[in-house]
DNA sequence: TACTCGTGGTC
DNA sequence: TGACCAAGAGT
């Protein structure tokens, strides 16, 4: 409610009406003329394919159109429809969303599709309340998925749409409070006709001229009307609440190599961080950790040694340290229960996350720089 | 509501 | 270089 709201006038709700929001369609035109292209957006005129957007949509929640390309790319020809991607086991498309990052929504997506396909027939619903039933699908998924590829007049609120908006009305309440508040805007602003091309739009507006540091308010279809540019801070918005600074925690990884050649390897817990990824055995991670004890929880008895150096990598709520220790054992020995013996030259084929990724390199820059007649 | 859940790019 | 950021969902 503490909107500075001087210049705007944004339209009363219309329910009767057909006229969209000036606004609209102020934003309809530059999008014909300014439309980004993208590997699973349709052209102007052709229907869009439910699988390619919602198969986007999952993939581009918290990332980034460029991280996303070259995965869309593989998934489309690994999967090429919601029923091979259903008939699939679940590790293998865990191991394709290998680095992506974000993994349960590799998992939502898989359950996902097996839900499409014996619950609809192979279609995807094309309601925001049919979509939002299914696992992955939540509020701005269900409304992105039934606009652009149902064409319903949903209103898709995502970041973008976010910063937009607050702009747009100058909005003084932080996120994620204003998060309703937005919504409602945002539903007042869809019009009845071209829902997809307007949520799309939204999109690249926010992506390509509204963008979080230096708009390009020259640019854009809405400066006019837009209260924040008018007071000159559009870049003090949105408003955010303080967040929280991230612990350290630490930990240990075993790098345990058989004959020579090959790495065990487990798979993780199905919930939880990395969950159901494969992984470098190692110990849990925790803000209090004792190098000596670790070792204690070795996955097999050997030889083991410290590598010179330390993996850092950082997730979403805490920075991570980790030390390696590297051990060799003979080419008959079995794996230990729940692991498996991995060739380190196909690493890449294990789908690893990348924190195990950076493990796996230490381990291997170290094997190379090795002068000693062992190998590791 | 507030926390959990990855990663790579940017300044 | 550390903090912020990107087409959020699940619990």
């Amino acid at each position: 409610m503490n909107r500075v709201d001087s210049s705007t006038n944004l339209p009363a709700p219309t329910p009767g009406g057909k006229r969209a929001a000036p606004e609209a369609e102020h934003l309809l035109v530059w999008y014909d003329r300014h439309r980004r292209r993208l590997p699973w957006r349709a052209e102007p005129g052709v229907a869009a394919d439910p699988y390619k957007v919602w198969l986007s949509e999952i993939m581009l929640q918290q990332t980034t159109v460029k991280a996303v390309g070259p995965y869309f790319a593989a998934f489309l020809a690994a999967f090429p429809t919601v029923e091979a991607l259903a008939a699939a086991p679940v590790e293998e498309v865990l191991r394709r969303w290998a680095g992506l990052g974000y993994y349960a929504r590799a998992r939502n997506l898989h359950a996902c599709a097996r839900a499409v396909v014996q619950q609809h027939g192979g279609r995807f619903p094309e309601t925001e309340a049919g979509l939002r039933t299914l696992p992955g699908i939540g509020p701005y998924t269900a409304a992105a998925v039934a606009a652009i590829a149902f064409d319903q007049p949903a209103a898709a609120v995502d970041g973008n749409v976010e910063r937009v908006i607050a702009r747009l009305v100058a909005l003084e309440t932080p996120l994620p409070a204003a998060k309703p508040e937005i919504r409602a805007l945002a539903e007042r602003l869809v019009p009845l006709a071209r829902a997809g091309d307007f949520a799309q739009a939204l999109m690249d507006l926010g992506a390509t001229i509204c963008m979080p540091r230096q708009p390009a308010c020259a640019l854009c279809p809405w400066s006019e009307a837009c209260a924040a540019r008018a007071a000159g801070t559009q870049e003090t918005f949105p408003r955010k609440a303080a967040k929280a600074a991230r612990p350290l925690r630490r930990g240990a990884a075993f790098w345990l190599v058989r004959g020579g050649a090959e790495v065990l390897l487990r798979r993780r817990p199905q919930k939880g961080l990395l969950g159901g990824m494969a992984e470098v055995p190692g110990t849990a991670w925790q803000a209090e950790f004792d190098a000596a004890g670790a070792l204690a929880e070795v996955p097999l008895a050997a030889d083991w040694r410290r590598l010179a150096g330390m993996v850092r990598h950082g997730f979403t709520h805490f920075e991570l340290e980790l030390l390696v220790f590297a051990a060799d054992v003979p080419a008959s020995t079995p794996p230990p229960e729940g692991g498996w013996w991995q060739p380190v030259e196909d690493i890449d084929g294990a789908g690893l996350p990348t924190v195990m990724m950076k493990i796996a390199r230490l381990a291997v820059a170290a094997r190379d720089s090795n002068q000693d007649a062992r190998s590791w």
